[in-house]
DNA sequence: GTGGTCTAGACCACT
DNA sequence: GTGGTCTAGACCACA
């Protein structure tokens, strides 16, 4: 369900964040659904649990988990997501970014927006056939 | 021509390098362009010239210059990215990151596409007014 | 009358503790009613009977409720509050906490003190109509 | 400059954050000042570096300070406070808490208001004397 | 059982 | 020198 790169850039804190945000995104993981709790986590991921705890105290953060003491945490239900305006911003600095490294590997604008919309689909893409 | 932002999450080097090729992208520079000595450029900055030559060094790595013995760092010619099967993938890793972060903040898929474009527009957009 | 909150950062005594408090404040609730028994508040809301003796004992610590043997636990008349000064220093630093929160947030004083008032009018308003 | 209280309900990390964002509110510390090293702060307080460093690392997503890379951690110009909208509400949700305990503890709605003026002063009060 | 806090000590990137 | 990440292992409150 969750699998580390071992030699990644990103730390493994983030990579549980963004893979878990990637399984809410993707309706893999629903409202209320459990997750696993950190000490199952780490010992699955053979980690510490404090790595574990600190990713999910950033996912709660963020709005995407919610911990409910003696009993777990569990998938939030994300119509209120937390910290909206500074993460809108950090978005727009990283699609910038984006961008530019996309040109400057010689991109069209073509190409770019295609390479968009292929993640686009996989993202949305199901929810446009339900309608 | 670039600036810092002393207090940013992203190391100097890699402002260095990221506002260099944007400007690049943005038609700013073009091949055969030199680029200010690293001497020149962390006097202009303020820095330590370790941290110019550390992002010239990423800049020729991934192609975007070229060191002349004796006369100087040039704008290369950008027809062959050096690296661009990597940075290819690596590109389309990281849209997947922000498109799971545009779906977690609620965005749309138009929404989502919008932003895409807004950034499009300024880097692509005056090439396709000069057609 | 008591409504948790599943997902809330305070745990359930507590929320039991400020909810009782509250309906006691707002004169929902006047001395020598009865509240619940810890059995029947733990059956109606869903939760540990030992949570809700978590709450009680709390709450008769502050002297907001008396228990009498054999028959059962009562709002005590308010006169004199248990534990007065502890609670009114321990008030004090809250108060001084909030002050700061709101001026690092950007807040007037007026800001404030209006954001003071609208809870005041819904606590002690009734009473001033009621001269 | 900070001073823990050790047999305290709330965690150090928490009173030093609490602690700090006091001093700048209070204008004893103003925007560009340094902050003392997670080391230094660490050994003067005598406790474990990873404590200020989560302490720190809070602070920064509040917007009260910002870390720069090998230089230090610098008190940030507060113009635009950090999570905002979330903090606006966790604010009016403790007022209304701490007015429900100040009704409990028989305080009169001029106590109560005279208790926030007392600390409104000292925060906010020389700004008005400056005008 | 759950997550939260803290310590001790290590390694790394950046300047 | 700076802060950031990670591990190992401990104790606590809550349910």
């Amino acid at each position: 369900m969750i699998r580390l790169q071992e030699h990644s850039a990103s730390p493994i804190y983030e990579q549980i964040v963004e893979q878990l945000k990637a399984l809410v995104a993707k309706g893999a993981m629903k409202a209320g659904d459990k997750v696993p709790s950190v000490r199952e986590l780490s010992s699955m991921l053979l980690i510490n649990p404090n790595t574990v705890s600190k990713a999910y105290q950033e996912l709660e953060r963020q709005g995407v988990i919610q911990t409910v003491r003696g009993k777990g945490t569990f998938v939030s239900s994300n119509e209120a997501p937390r910290m909206a305006a500074e993460r809108l911003e950090a978005l727009q600095r990283e699609i910038r970014r984006l961008a530019v490294e996309a040109k400057s590997l010689g991109l069209s604008e073509q190409q770019w927006e295609e390479r968009i919309r292929m993640e686009s689909r996989t993202l949305w893409g199901d929810e446009r056939a339900a309608d």
